[in-house]
DNA sequence: TTGTAAGCGTTATCAA
DNA sequence: TTGATAACGCTTACAA
């Protein structure tokens, strides 16, 4: 009875022997390719090569060089549609760079981030690119990343020198609240998860309230107020809606979700009211998922590039891995208002 | 100006030096622990791996052991929350086990399967797990697996020998088909993406025509049909969804759609015709997802045990890794109806 | 232009 | 019980 007999992957060594050359040889061939090689040896090596379908271990070709082309993500959240599709942008980045992902996925448990990232350094990855909380002890992490280069995504580390790839967090706010007050809403709800220490968040209700500050003068009766929602009691959120057309009493009451995460908690809210989305409420979400247009009458949300920012990100990356060595950069990209019918009032 | 001055990991070497001792005794320490050491030996060791915060270098360990404890896990299609929702089981699994996930996305094209096998395969990892469209040539995937243990997630690749982790689709299939039945639906469309050579569909559409063959008897008026619904081609649902209620007559129309993406298509076309879900066509989607319990009046869906199913793909694997070598198993586990307005003829 | 040999950080074999 | 030493598969001085 034979058992799964695969013949062992070739080496160098066996590619030498067969090529009748030495190792050394066939590492110039790969490696250095057209200099320093006379005609028909580079055939014979190239020969054998193919007749074995030899391909160099990474693995070992990390251990002596010091780079693995592996590249390292942190995500705080993969169930969070906005992380996936950052992860599937810089994913096909790396692909086509020949770079590969190695994965860490906190579960949002923020304590994990250094653990993360260390394990993910003990494996030589040559940089990397987190999309965390950035809460843990920054000193540890700092530590862990053994002076490799870093890009963070969506969210600032305090304090930490590195590239930074995100939405235009202030535009894309102004452009959801300014829709809703062209829209005709004037009691606004800020809705977040909570926001200390989150930067992503921390801008968007900061941009949020200046907005707000600006545009009293022009829209006298113009009011705005945050709440912050957790998971743990998504019942709160009924109150808070309940509050809110309280005030806004014969003004239209007006949500901005911050992300798709809270919109559906805000849908759910809704459900449970009986209230429809437009007329009893209007809503500018961000994150343009795939299932917004069919929710309620539609859901208005703010698109941000996903796609691009995951790529751009890892282009970031693999550009310092080639060696350039720019100053930090920021770099911001616009969101994109998708109006739906969650933020027109008078529609079923 | 001094530039990242991080000091270099440390080495087994480093730390035998710090003991006074040999590597081999380091090597000892790490791997056989209690066996064959001088107590004080063990504690200079133990002292000056704390000193220079030792950790070995995986890196190392795989060049030297032939295993990595790393993971690769090829993905379809990241977009799929179905996907995700397995990922992210099998990833927390990976991690708790002390494995990490080396992730390549197919991006649906299924020609770079054996790609991406050989790429991970060549960063050694122990074992892959496989969430794809099994269409590539076996061959080429096979060679590329080197005898390492496989596991595949939804989807069987024919003639691979290995763990197989799904959902019961025929019990699913049923789950859903009864349902709208009991609910008084009569006329029923199957909607799947294109079915041929995906093993996931081909069950579940035969899993529904057995029912509607079988069910005959008992409900004499019941039909059922099958259409294959394509991204490029979405239009064509809204004939397809006319033509089901045109033959429907006076019998209620009910839709079985094959997956969260499907469903999608069909809440789009819905939307066009200006009908809604439940009174105008009744509908249970496979995949419970977050929206689905906020589109139209709910959707009704069959639940998979996602996260369960990552698990416990993840589960085998390391099992194997540990060396067990049970013959292939079959784990398939049920679905569950989650009933909502989508398959309630006469509510709003 | 090619080959020899050392070394990357481990583990495993053999002596001591 | 511990310590040299030789691999693992590759790259790179240095020699030839």
């Amino acid at each position: 009875m034979t058992l799964q007999q695969t013949a062992p992957r070739a080496t160098i060594a066996d590619v030498a022997r067969e090529a009748g050359v030495s190792k050394a040889t066939v590492s110039r061939f790969l490696n250095h390719r057209e200099k320093l090689l006379t005609k028909d040896i580079a055939l014979r090596v190239e020969v054998a090569i193919a007749a074995l379908s030899y391909s160099p271990s990474p693995m070992a070709q990390a251990l002596k060089r010091g780079r693995s082309r592996l590249i390292g993500l942190v995500v705080a959240d993969v169930t969070n549609p906005f992380s996936v599709a950052v992860l599937r942008g810089a994913e096909k980045a790396c692909q086509e760079a020949g770079y590969l992902l190695m994965l860490f996925n906190l579960g949002n448990d923020s304590r994990r981030e250094s653990e993360a990232i260390s394990a993910l350094s003990a494996y030589q990855v040559d940089g990397f690119i987190l999309n965390t909380l950035g809460r843990d002890a920054k000193a540890a992490v700092q530590a862990a990343l053994h002076g490799k280069p870093v890009v963070l995504v969506d969210r600032r580390h305090r304090g930490m020198q590195a590239d930074f790839v995100s939405l235009d967090n202030a535009g894309a706010v102004r452009l959801a609240a300014n829709h809703l007050v062209e829209g005709g809403y004037r009691e606004l709800l800020f809705i977040s998860e909570p926001i200390k220490n989150v930067s992503s968040r921390e801008e968007r209700e900061a941009a949020f309230r200046s907005f707000i500050s600006d545009s009293v003068s022009n829209v006298a009766d113009l009011q705005g107020r945050t709440f912050e929602s957790t998971a743990e009691d998504p019942q709160a959120l009924d109150d808070v809606l309940r509050e809110l057309r309280q005030r806004a009493g014969k003004r239209l009451a007006g949500v901005v979700s911050s992300n798709a995460v809270v919109t559906l908690r805000v849908a759910a809210a809704m459900a449970r009211l009986g209230w429809q989305f437009g007329s009893d409420v209007g809503l500018v979400g961000f994150d343009d998922t795939e299932w917004s247009p069919y929710i309620g009458p539609g859901l208005s949300t703010i698109e941000q590039p996903t796609d691009e920012l995951g790529r751009i990100a890892a282009g970031c990356l693999i550009e310092r891995l080639k060696g350039a060595a720019p100053p930090p950069r920021q770099i911001l990209l616009s969101g994109r208002l998708v109006p739906r019918g969650s933020s027109v009032h008078g529609v079923t």
